[in-house]
DNA sequence: CCCGCTCGTGAACCACGGTTAACATCCCGG
DNA sequence: CCGGGATGTTAACCGTGGTTCACGAGCGGG
């Protein structure tokens, strides 16, 4: 685990092999779900054989709890760093928020779909640590409804912010059909009603 | 396969071992996963061994087979007789179906997460069949958000119904922690405002 | 030039889990 | 009372798939 401190940064870089195996992993996940896919398949989507993997992780589930960490490390850092710098309007901050998790939704649809859908299966230290990421997630939305709802308690608003994330992230069960500028577009309002509605 | 035509009725009658069996397996299916479970699992669930399952299901596969297809079936007739009941106030049809889903999805919430997290794990053939059930429920939306939105091409309404399915269908992952009738009057307000959102 | 590290390969190992086989048991109809 | 179907049990079979092992090949630095 040498580089498991630079892993943040090495992403970064030059798709490494190691980046290629990730990627290639996501959406094989994706698609059939983490226990259906076979080290060899996802070997094979990258051009090597299934060992191979072994030389860059640990193991199978090392590379779908990497995955999933690494999503939700993205979600939290980017949804506290948009709120931060949507000023001090709540209906402005909930709007960037939005825009945020429909914009990654789209972008990763993969991600998204093996989010919510593997997390089962993991270690148990490694789920606990992804729905650590998560919660906190989840109450950065809920500070933010909170604001637009006054009346409602962090109970309700924690249902609103599940079911706003539900309606955004159905993307994976509907993509493709329409043009990705009118799939944000609509996402965006429906979502926002949704968020808004009392 | 003699019992087929009459299972529909069989399950309202006493719930016998076949149909314990279903429920057991649906929970379990829903909190891990149909690949993470064991047909082992399945037998001490509802008090027996594993091996048992084959007097009262082909396959284990035939059983998810047979779940994913009721419930698919049951969301069909549902709707289709829900909005024929609603008169022809398209609004009235929408209300209708919002509540159907939502009072499905909190009566049910294993049956939902399995729906729509391991029909990747199911016979080509029974998968299809499944998708065409869905498709044809799916439809049922479509039509009558076309006469709410009379402006929409319908595919811009097959991706509003999908987004109101992946709202309502958050039920599972934030259920609890509310009493159901404020969640129920919560997820259809949410969803009318999403669903009838510009 | 050659050590040693990185990245791969093909073969083998082994556990897990779905499935089948070979018996019990219970119970009902004749 | 008896035979047979329904329902279970235990033991065994066996394919699948994750993981390890022994062994190359390329390659950069001393």
């Amino acid at each position: 685990m040498t580089e498991a401190n630079t892993a943040l940064h090495a992403d970064a870089a030059r798709p490494s092999r190691r980046e290629q195996i990730l990627q290639a992993a996501a959406q094989l996940f994706a698609e059939r779900g983490s226990r259906a896919v076979g080290v060899d398949d996802v070997g094979a989507a990258v051009g090597v054989t299934g060992p191979a993997i072994y030389r860059h992780f640990a193991s199978k589930d090392a590379m779908l709890a990497e995955m999933l960490l690494r999503i939700s490390e993205r979600l939290l850092e980017g949804g506290t760093a948009r709120v931060a710098a949507a000023g001090d309007d709540p209906m402005a901050q909930l709007r960037t928020l939005i825009t945020f998790q429909v914009d990654f939704a789209l972008d990763n649809p993969a991600l998204i779909t093996v989010h919510d859908r593997d997390l089962g299966s993991l270690a148990d230290e490694d789920a606990a640590q992804v729905r650590r990421l998560q919660r906190r997630y989840v109450e950065v939305w809920v500070d933010v409804l909170g604001r637009v709802h006054p009346a409602s308690d962090a109970a309700t608003n924690r249902a609103r912010a599940h079911a706003v994330f539900g309606l955004v992230n159905s993307t994976p069960h509907s993509a493709g059909r329409l043009p990705r500028r009118r799939t944000a577009a609509l996402l965006a309002a429906m979502a926002e009603a949704a968020a808004t509605a009392t």
